[in-house]
DNA sequence: CTGTATCCATGAGGATACTG
DNA sequence: CAGTATCCTCATGGATACAG
């Protein structure tokens, strides 16, 4: 049994599931896996989500210490989002599910461009 | 891109996000890796989900061919649940999960008693 | 540029009772 | 045993306008 700021967790599987069990946050570490980015920078990659979701989520990922937020008083504001060393350990984890997703489309899908996840997985 | 029942994936990771986006299919999936399963066995080992909850789980898995349910016309009723091939193949997503979150733990949570996760991840 | 503040629609999932 | 059928609550996240 595992505890987690008062949250319970049987398995360590859970505790994992809780970090990006949304909509976005998966989407959110996948975009910051090789690049620190800007605020604006990811509202234009994940290009769906709006500017009080992004905000939000950010908020969360970095209350639980998977992203980190650094703020340069420049004028404008630039605000600059990277992933914490546990954060990118969560590479492993994005880089088998991607491996199972493409098994899964070739069974069950349909590919209609070549791939567009610009990320390196292989990185490290 | 990928297109599956019509739904669109910019990124095979968001393929397998959508397998277990939700409370509770992550739960089912794992509790299934090792042994096949009756609904009733299932539903004391998953104690907190509801039965109307799990039902609908076990049909959502089943439509996206990730279990694979057995009727056995005995009375009582028998049904057996297992996971199919490609269902099975997500075990190493779930293992490098279950390897994360005890990083995670151990950076950020306490542990209050010993491993209650009974799955060998190894097999295989 | 980087957020906040409101308001609101939707759907996931819980409680409970019932059925083949 | 293995589900269905209702009803209901609550939180996620969208739309939009505003602010430091």
């Amino acid at each position: 049994m595992y505890v987690i700021n008062d949250k319970e967790f049987k398995c360590s599987v859970g505790v994992t599931l809780d970090i990006f069990n949304d909509k976005w946050k998966l989407s959110i570490i996948w975009h910051l896996l090789d690049n620190d980015k800007r605020f604006k920078e990811l509202s234009e990659e994940i290009s769906e989500i709006t500017q009080k979701t992004l905000t939000v989520k950010l908020k969360e990922l970095e209350s639980k210490n998977i992203i980190h937020r650094e703020v340069f008083p420049e004028v404008p504001l630039k605000v600059v989002y990277s992933l914490t060393p546990i954060g990118q350990k969560l590479r492993s984890v994005l880089e088998s599910m991607f491996n199972w997703g493409i098994e899964y489309v070739k069974e069950h899908g349909t590919i209609t461009s070549e791939n567009t996840c610009e990320v390196n997985l292989s990185k490290n």
